[in-house]
DNA sequence: CGAGAAATTAACCCGTTGGATAAATACTGT
DNA sequence: ACAGTATTTATCCAACGGGTTAATTTCTCG
């Protein structure tokens, strides 16, 4: 926490009072912007609750972070409870709309799939706050998703495009079997999941770090070899193409 | 948990002493167990801190848990952290061991990776706080686990059974491609672990209980194909074979 | 321009919590 | 049996942390 709330406010007054107002009658000790301060109250619980969980994220830390009074938050969001709902609903909200915009419909089957495993696996790798939320939500068993009608009402659309896709794979005969589109959903989403929310551990375990450039690659070429290669039956070529020549020797020196 | 410290050591002392001395001269108000202590505490402490995380857990509860008082738990381990690590290594220790015992090398390549998955689900399934811990771990960047020396001179034994079974298969026809197995570990961990630690919000968003006993079996018998299929390129006929015929109703309803 | 509403700050409250201190009790070897 | 040590209980406490109350300041609109 470098700085509390009326610094941040009293800079930005100074500012503009120097270049928009150039004489103000008296000092502006803040100034008001309730839709800009609640965002950065939520932003600022998003990462203060995604670094340290539920219980181990402070109210005043948050605070802080967000350059408000603690008094804020409850006036704009609520108490601790409500403000990590909040997040946690922003979060879903983030993710739906940016899925909605992946149009899948016109590809071949193969490449839908490929595109689907990118687009999960960018996703979090962009947005590890999305992976530490959900991590906590677990923990605390969905005890507060369950409450929100809000996220529950936002259906993801990939369990619907996957299960076009599989259906138009198998029609082609590019697939061979029609699998589950939720099971291969959540086995997507696990796979890309679970590597980088316990990256920290396995980095640890096997002695190498997870989330260098090269490694990050490695591991998207293998799940889409993976998967595609479950679907399709075509498991070498598959493999192969996949994989770029220094990850293939990385392969050949770890087996 | 059930009771509370004093009061066992009472019952145990009253027994005692009504079987085994007959006439004991006075009234022991407790008695001296520093072992049995040691393993209460910190079965208490792993319940605890899998239900509520690091900074959710309380070291009240866990003595309150441990039968124990809060003094103890200096005394035998140590403070809040050490316990915490305490906790993990064990965590560690105890899968370790049990995958020690799992031998793969006599069995035919597929057979061979049907049971790793099957037993790291089964663990998962069977030892729920192991993912929990694994999750706060990684919530708080493996900094505990980093520190283990204990933890990470404990290597697990897979990765080199993968990569003979891998060999094997490679080399009897039965498998396709030569995967690197780590990422192949990392791959089936990570289907059975998203899958089980993900279940609280994953019900919610999907409105379906996927811990009920079909939807346990149906994620198995997916698992498997998926991977089997990826290796040995025959995916109709091994998803085909993993599905018991009421899973595959349960797809057919769904595709 | 000025009064009332909205937004923000400042200060405080009080139960909780990790940890510590000291006293009491049980055990062990001699 | 007893002295010394290991183990356990009984209290205490200072800091923390979520939440609240009350005062202050800014803005809006008639």
């Amino acid at each position: 926490m470098r700085r509390a709330a009326p610094v941040i406010n009293a800079i930005w007054t100074v500012t503009q009072r120097a270049t928009g107002l150039a004489k103000a009658k008296r000092t502006l000790k803040w100034q008001r912007d309730p839709e800009g301060m609640r965002l950065r109250i939520l932003e600022a619980a998003k990462q203060e609750f995604s670094t340290h969980g539920l219980a181990g994220a402070r109210v005043d830390r948050i605070a802080a972070k967000a350059g408000a009074n603690k008094r804020m938050l409850y006036y704009h969001v609520g108490n601790k409870d409500e403000l990590y709902l909040a997040v946690l609903e922003g979060a879903y909200d983030k993710i739906r709309s940016e899925e909605r915009g992946l149009d899948l419909e016109h590809l071949d089957p193969p490449e839908a799939i490929r595109r689907l495993i990118e687009f999960t696996w960018n996703y979090f790798l962009r947005n590890p706050e999305f992976l530490s939320l959900l991590q906590t939500e677990n923990l605390a068993r969905a005890k507060h998703l369950k409450r929100s009608t809000k996220v529950k009402s936002m259906h993801s659309p990939f369990v619907e495009m996957i299960r076009t896709v599989v259906r138009r794979g198998v029609d082609s005969g590019d697939f061979q079997v029609a699998v589950d589109p939720v099971q291969l959903y959540i086995s997507i989403a696990g796979l890309c999941f679970f590597y980088l929310s316990n990256s920290a551990t396995l980095s640890v375990i096997f002695g190498r770090d997870l989330l260098a450039r090269e490694a990050k690659d490695e591991r998207l070429a293998h799940m889409v070899g993976l998967v595609l290669a479950a679907l399709t039956g075509r498991s070498a070529e598959l493999f192969e193409i996949a994989k770029a020549p220094k990850s293939r020797a990385a392969v050949a020196q770890t087996v």
